[in-house]
DNA sequence: CAAAGTTTTAGAATTATTCTAAAAACAGAT
DNA sequence: ATCTGTTTTTAGAATAATTCTAAAACTTTG
């Protein structure tokens, strides 16, 4: 554990949510200034390697890096692009029984945000 | 209607599948030799826009366009890359009945290939 | 604290995609 | 078929996200 990747870990505990690996660079340069680049992006595939982050892919390909680790859909606005979690059980007992369980899936639903609906 | 259009709708036509930008430039220079790949980054929104082609995009952020354009599911092989289509009604009602009839959703499994189980 | 291994770093390199502005092709009216 | 205005194509430059590189800085172990 380097003081570098615990920066990275606490500056998403501090703001749970979906990052691009740009924005977690931009966050935990506060916690640790010095912080280069391609630390982030050597990383962030080990945390997600390391269940302690999951990753997203958007529709527009870029990756995004979820705090929530265990599986759930994503509800994915089209106007402004964010992000937010969705639990629907429902989902996922029919693909379990579908696929078989712990089949690894991604589920996105494109959906208007309540900000963007106004 | 150009010829640069027809080229890349006859390639995909005689070849249906998952393919990249990339992989559809290479496969419509068969047809339209002088094709640029400007063309091709141009026209492949404008037939999804269309509803001739649908894009997706795979878990390591790479644009895929399939020539399958009613909403389904895809399997992709996590050791080569392979996507297949696959439908499964009971997973679209759920969404639907869930989220709504006729929101969009993109939904991909990982689950490796018959060739690659080998 | 010295050796061995791992991680970080800045910057260069790569890759996929978008932009640009000029040339070519197209469609509709003559 | 020809003119005219609009759209599309093109090559190459520009951009953006990510990966690579090889040296320097850390960590860990003995």
């Amino acid at each position: 554990m380097t003081r570098q990747r615990i920066a990275i870990l606490t500056c998403l505990t501090k703001h749970p949510g979906h990052y691009t690996a740009a924005e977690i660079f931009a966050l935990a340069k506060d916690e640790y200034p010095a912080l280069s680049r391609a630390t982030v992006y050597n990383t962030l595939p080990i945390l997600v390697e390391e269940g302690k982050l999951s990753k997203i892919v958007s529709d527009d390909a870029t990756a995004v890096y979820d705090t929530t680790v265990i599986t759930h859909a994503h509800a994915v606005c089209p106007v402004c692009g964010k992000w937010e979690d969705v639990f629907v059980p429902e989902v996922s007992r029919v693909i379990g029984e579908t696929f078989g369980d712990d089949v690894p899936y991604t589920l996105s639903i494109q959906r208007i945000c309540k900000k963007c609906k106004k």
